[in-house]
RNA sequence: GCGCGGUUAGCUCAGCGGUAGAGCGCCUCUCUUACACAGAGGAUGCCACAGGUUCAAAUCCUGUACCGCGCACCA
């Protein structure tokens, strides 16, 4: 290795050297293109020329892992193909900052709480982290948010210089911070534009709601977990006379019951519609009526409809219009009984309000038990309970089950928009594309209203105010909306139009709405916030819609679905052309490779062991929507690519330097050898089959036959023609050379996207200078049509390759060397095939030592069948 | 329950009507004026199962089983 220092300057490089090092040269290739500013957007072009895409802003809170590279490269390989196309790239980076991981990083990095009930401090300086939680400074929403700010940015640079390394070709100009002023603005704006067209409404209405969290959560943020649980017999009276026995898993709400239903079908209930059921315990009367709901093949048949046991009862509760009876707290635990008292309208209140005494306060699972021992106690518990499994609702990030409570939210109304945003899906072209049965199974199942509100105190804030009346009490059905020209604002600390300061929170004054924006209401916007809908309507016109959405598939019911949904709501618009979906990266146990799994490989240490190159080679063999094995022989494979790219091209490059090449430039009329046009040939079909493929979205099995096509070169092509490049015969080396010059500027560019740093190096040896395109990454992609008259019969290779092929495993069955002379080669092959062996023959016998006395060709066989070859080895 | 993927060599996967493929791993061998960070050669398969369509099925159809995922069910 005694060449390795010219490594180092990719610009001052004169000799070849002896090895190839990434760890050296790709480090320099970031700076490089930065210089260059080689990924910069350019606003000048047109749209039509112009290729955007809606980067995914990953989470800042965490380190990047092996998933991140995974799928940001093969967004990155997709952009690299486009910008070889000559489309002029808008390729942003957004940095999610927002939200519940950002605030606890923040409160503990600096010792802080946020209480937006303060005033803005200006010029404030945290004093760090605290041990004790009553040594917190509580600042403002304001001066959190600012802090919150600092701290992403120093995470953001990390990141960044990360996403650099792997070479990310990102316009690193276009970046945003889902919590920075641009996005709250945008977000704001967003939610004034829609609910100006009326798509955005408040309501007190029963919610989808974390206890832990004590937030509102959306239908999109809940997953069903299986969990045992016990069905209970319970018995019901019938007002004047008879009793019937329901079946339910949740006993503690019986002082919920609103109503008991059965099939409207089902005999065994017919006779009781109509009448009065008198709950036990609390002997409220409920009326039962029939409802389609009831299944009655499930439990008694007969059940009892509570506020809320689910999103049924929801429904039921508004149909029927039946009283609201919430017995369930924001915090989980049960009302208290003077709560209670005001809607427990018990037959005998004295024994009712008793037998909840014994159940308020505590919480949901405590009051259950509870009330199966106060049922069994009276004997109104039907033998024993029964185990059942049942799915129940959590929100994603949380360990306790969802209740429904009924709270003051903001809602975007989706449920009567389900067929046009449906549609609006369908003109997305998903890739792969039965990810689009995600989406419409999604929509389809839509129940619920979009929540955005969020009872917390990070996030965008809502840009509204409620008056306050005389009697100060808040009026909630007039909201006070901020002009848009005011945003981004924060209505905690900000003044409505009207008031001032001191008319907050007070009489005839006014109140700031204290939620928050749920973080999708802003993530939704990316394609819009790049685009600066906002602020810059020229620019949003030449940005929007993106022609690309790279997105994993487990957030196409938020992230995607949302997506859509605002850029119909504001644009009438799809917010992109395509949507690219990756897959995930497993670990060899099949699970998810995430960084709470544990066995945390960081892509630092991957890039220390291997390169950027060989992670993106492992990337890029990984096709769209296909979960993909962590396997790092793949990245071995993907070294041993580069360092082939390396030493071909360095052989390649010395044959450029020698006297056969030197004068005019090579062309395609130098080409003049059958074999070699018959190889120039073959690689027109690749060069053609490629761009079909990767603007397909194909980009893993052009990759694969690409690299099949490379090693062909390599072992074969290259091998049969070296020993004519060094014959010494000029037109003939000549002829080897044109053809080697084509070959390796193809396959440079077509592993450039893949692998960004081996080709840009070897590309900077020669092409740079002689095609006067300082960067492969904006060569034009290959087309056949560069190498206009090279056309050459493929049986040349064809059947020269076989015989090669022969001699080289006799060689191997005597256990003689490559370069072991042949004293005898019989072939024995159709008319065809030997007119064609002719034309390559010198080459033949140079690549296989053959001595030209031994070569005897039979015309005797058939053109139909591979030739039958004979070796005899020579005896030294 | 409904839907979507998948099941091919020891492993990871490609092929998706015309003689079963690649890489890794394994076994032989070879210093060869690009590359030993390499090269040459080799072994390895009832293409999950059962039916059907076809001259011909890993490939198309219909079922079944198993794996992964999504949606729904939540009394």
């Amino acid at each position: 290795m005694e060449n390795d220092t010219p490594l180092k300057n990719p610009a001052e490089r004169t000799a070849f050297p002896a090895a190839y090092l990434p760890a050296a040269v790709e480090p320099a290739w970031c700076e490089k293109w930065e210089q260059e500013k080689l990924y910069y957007y350019d606003p000048a072009r047109p749209r039509k020329e112009t290729f955007v895409v809606d980067t995914p802003p990953p989470t800042v809170s965490g380190e990047l892992h092996v998933g991140h590279v995974f799928s940001y490269v093969q967004t990155d390989i997709m952009v690299r193909f486009q910008r070889m196309l000559g489309k002029n790239v808008f390729y942003p980076m957004g940095w999610d900052d927002n939200g519940l991981p950002t605030e606890r990083r923040v409160q503990n990095l600096f010792g802080v709480r946020c209480d937006p009930a303060l005033p803005y401090t200006p010029d404030y300086k945290p004093t760090g982290p605290k041990k004790d939680l009553k040594d917190y400074e509580h600042i403002s929403r304001r001066n959190f948010l600012e802090l919150c700010e600092l701290q992403t940015a120093v995470d953001e640079k990390k990141y960044e210089a990360l996403w650099r390394r792997f070479g990310l070709s990102v316009d690193w100009r276009q970046t945003y911070s889902t919590v920075g002023e641009l996005c709250r603005k945008t977000s704001q704006l967003s939610f004034l534009d829609l609910f100006s067209k009326g798509h955005v409404y408040s309501a007190e209405t029963p919610t989808l709601w974390d206890t832990t969290f004590k937030t509102a959560v959306a239908q999109a943020e809940c997953e069903d977990r299986e969990v045992s649980g016990f069905f209970h017999d319970i018995k019901f009276a019938v007002e004047g006379g008879g009793e019937f026995t329901i079946a339910t898993t949740r006993p503690e709400l019986l002082a919920a019951c609103i109503a008991v239903v059965a099939h409207p079908d089902d005999e065994r209930y017919k006779p009781l519609f109509g009448k009065t059921a008198l709950t036990p315990l609390f002997k409220v009367r409920v009326p039962i009526m029939p409802s389609y709901h009831a299944d009655p093949e499930k439990g008694t048949g007969i059940m009892m409809i509570c506020t809320f046991g689910d999103i049924a009862d929801v429904e039921f509760w508004r149909k029927e219009k039946l009283p609201m009876r919430q017995i369930i707290g924001n915090d989980g635990r049960l009302h208290t009984v003077e709560h209670v008292s005001k809607f427990l309208d018990s037959a005998d209140r004295e024994a009712a309000l008793n037998a909840y005494g014994a159940i308020a306060g505590l919480y949901a699972k405590q009051a259950r038990t509870k009330t199966v021992e106060m049922l069994k106690a009276a004997g109104i518990l039907v033998g024993d309970p029964r185990t059942t499994k049942q799915a129940v609702k959590y929100y994603e990030k949380g360990d306790q089950p969802l209740e429904f409570v009924p709270a003051r939210q903001w809602y975007i109304r989706i449920l009567n928009s389900k067929l046009q945003l449906l549609e609006q899906g369908r003109k997305v072209a998903w890739h792969p594309d039965y990810m689009f049965k995600r989406y419409e199974q999604w929509v389809e199942g839509l129940n619920q209203d979009w929540c955005i509100s969020r009872q917390r105190y990070f996030g965008v804030p809502f840009p509204v105010w409620f008056p306050v009346d005389a009697a100060g009490k808040i009026d909630y059905s007039k909201p006070i909306l901020a002009a848009p020209e005011r945003l981004p604002l924060d209505p905690a600390t900000d003044c409505p139009p009207g008031y001032t300061e001191d008319q907050r929170n007070k009489p005839n004054g006014f109140a700031g709405e204290p939620d928050v924006m749920d973080t999708w209401a802003t993530s939704s916007l990316t394609p819009m916030i790049s685009s600066r809908w906002a602020d810059d309507k020229a620019r949003h016109a030449n940005l929007f819609p993106a022609d690309m959405r790279p997105q994993a598939h487990e957030i196409i019911r938020t992230w995607a679905f949302y997506t859509i949904t605002k850029a119909w709501m504001h644009e009438n618009s799809v917010p992109w052309y395509n949507a690219a979906i990756s897959g995930w990266v497993v670990s060899p146990d099949k699970g998810k490779m995430s960084k709470s799994k544990g066995k945390t490989i960081t892509p630092d240490d991957l890039l220390k062991t291997y390169s950027a190159d060989s992670l993106r080679y492992w990337a890029g063999k990984a096709k769209l929507g296909q979960d993909t094995m962590y396997d790092e022989s793949v990245f071995k494979v993907g070294m041993r690519l580069a360092t082939k790219l390396f030493n071909a091209s360095k052989f390649t490059m010395m044959q450029l330097q020698s006297p056969a090449a030197a004068g005019t430039k090579l062309c395609a009329a130098d080409i003049t050898e059958p074999l070699d046009k018959a190889w120039v040939e073959s690689i027109k079909g690749l060069a053609e089959a490629s761009r079909v493929d990767f603007a397909a979205y194909e980009y893993a099995a052009m990759l694969l036959y690409t690299e099949t096509a490379f090693w062909d070169f390599c072992d074969n092509y290259l091998e049969l023609v070296k020993n004519r490049a060094y014959s010494g015969k000029p037109e003939a080396a000549r002829s080897a050379c044109a053809a080697l010059e084509w070959t390796l500027s193809v396959f440079l560019r077509l592993f450039a996207p893949f692998l960004p740093f081996i080709t840009e190096e070897v590309w900077g040896w020669s092409y740079a200078e002689s095609l006067k395109l300082p960067s492969v990454h904006k060569a034009p992609w290959p087309t056949a049509a560069e190498m206009p008259s090279a056309a050459g019969a493929p049986l040349v290779l064809a059947v020269t390759r076989k015989v090669l092929e022969a001699v080289r495993t006799k060689k191997a069955a005597e256990k003689r060397s490559v370069k072991w002379p042949v004293s005898k080669l019989a072939v024995e092959c159709g008319p065809k095939q030997a007119a064609a062996l002719k034309l390559a023959l010198d080459d033949l016998l140079l690549a296989g030592c053959v001595a030209p006395a031994g070569l005897i060709i039979a015309e005797t066989g058939s053109d139909e069948k591979d030739p039958s070859v004979t070796v005899e080895l020579a005896v030294v």
